[in-house]
DNA sequence: GTCTATAAAAAGATAGAC
DNA sequence: GTCTATCTTTTTATAGAC
């Protein structure tokens, strides 16, 4: 096995990109360094260049595997006529928003990191906040459409709902002993949105 | 004025200060150098180290003075009884909470930068939400031995709250131009936890 | 393509004059 | 206490042999 130059080449980038996962969850993507992440996939400091211009482009690529894995499971057809107020529903919302977070944990902890590092400002962090929430937005905007009263702008409560989400996966994707398992966080996030805190209606 | 050696020092010990609080906001905490502080502040490289151990040293007086702060405004006595389900008291939580952010702001962002070069982990992460949301844990652990059924762990519930809260506050924080008015945020915050998305019961 | 050795850059920290 | 000039450390990036 392994043999080609081309096929060493691929398992060399293979063992560079899984090594940069398991380090960015472990230590933080600014605190790995490049030779931390050759000498965790057995390969030399200059190897390291021939696949991946820095450190920075090894994030846009393992980004991209990401976007790509994504696509696949989810955002395949989306229809935006999905009731947030039906129970199943936005849990289901909720529960594949918790599961892509956590199949890609190692960028998430990246993007975050590195988001810090380039100092990006409340600006950038709102946009990208609004990006990653639009899905939600179309579903709340369609339910005002129906005659749904909701408690605020769409907008600011898309966001609202991503941040909490985003927040408590970050907080509690430890790898080992979890607090709560996944459905309890997905179950009570989504009666938290559902109910508030007044109870079941 | 500013005669005596003692009042130059204090004064220089003040602008280092004011300076790295707006750059930590124009920038971010990493991205600004010690030199990028001394320049703005009028100071040189060598005055710096007479006032602060480091970077670090300087963010952990920052840190201090804000609980000063934060101690008087609101941590003076309180009592666990406040109901959290009754809108007026849950609006004032979440307008406290963020006011004291924006009051901060620089501090919170330096933090959160801070927090990502160390390489924060989930599990310290985690552990931070938790403490600082411990308040809203009391009011929720008392709304339930009142017989107030919630949606979940109290713990977990108050750290939802607080995960949102933060986000937000980080997101929308921007100096110029605010999308939103702080009454709106706060308001839509409110309802969004009081009420839930099936609106007013 | 991969390696070792080394250069280059960036930022933090200090020495010594005033 | 503050300054200028310099040293040290850390990490990124490259050169050249294999």
């Amino acid at each position: 096995m392994s043999s080609s130059r081309k096929v060493k080449a691929a398992e060399t980038e293979a063992a560079l990109k899984e090594a940069a996962r398991r380090l960015f969850v472990e230590q933080g993507f600014l605190k790995t360094k490049i030779t931390d992440i050759t000498k965790a996939a057995g390969r030399s400091t200059g190897s390291f260049y021939e696949h991946f211009a820095s450190k920075d482009d090894l994030l846009v690529v393992l980004l991209l595997d990401m976007h790509g894995q994504a696509h696949d499971s989810l955002a395949g057809a989306h229809p935006r006529e999905h009731d947030l107020t039906d129970r199943a529903q936005l849990r289901t919302h909720v529960a594949v928003t918790w599961q892509v977070m956590k199949d890609n944990f190692p960028v998430m902890v990246a993007m975050r990191d590195a988001a810090a590092a380039k100092g990006a400002g409340a600006a950038e962090l709102w946009e990208q906040l609004v990006d990653d929430t639009s899905v939600l937005k179309g579903h709340l905007d369609y339910a005002r459409e129906q005659g749904r009263e909701l408690p605020g702008d769409s907008t600011l409560l898309a966001a609202a709902m991503g941040g909490l989400i985003s927040t408590l996966a970050f907080a509690l994707m430890s790898t080992d002993d979890p607090p709560y398992s996944d459905d309890e966080v997905v179950d009570t996030i989504t009666d938290l949105l559902l109910r508030g805190l007044r109870g079941a209606g």
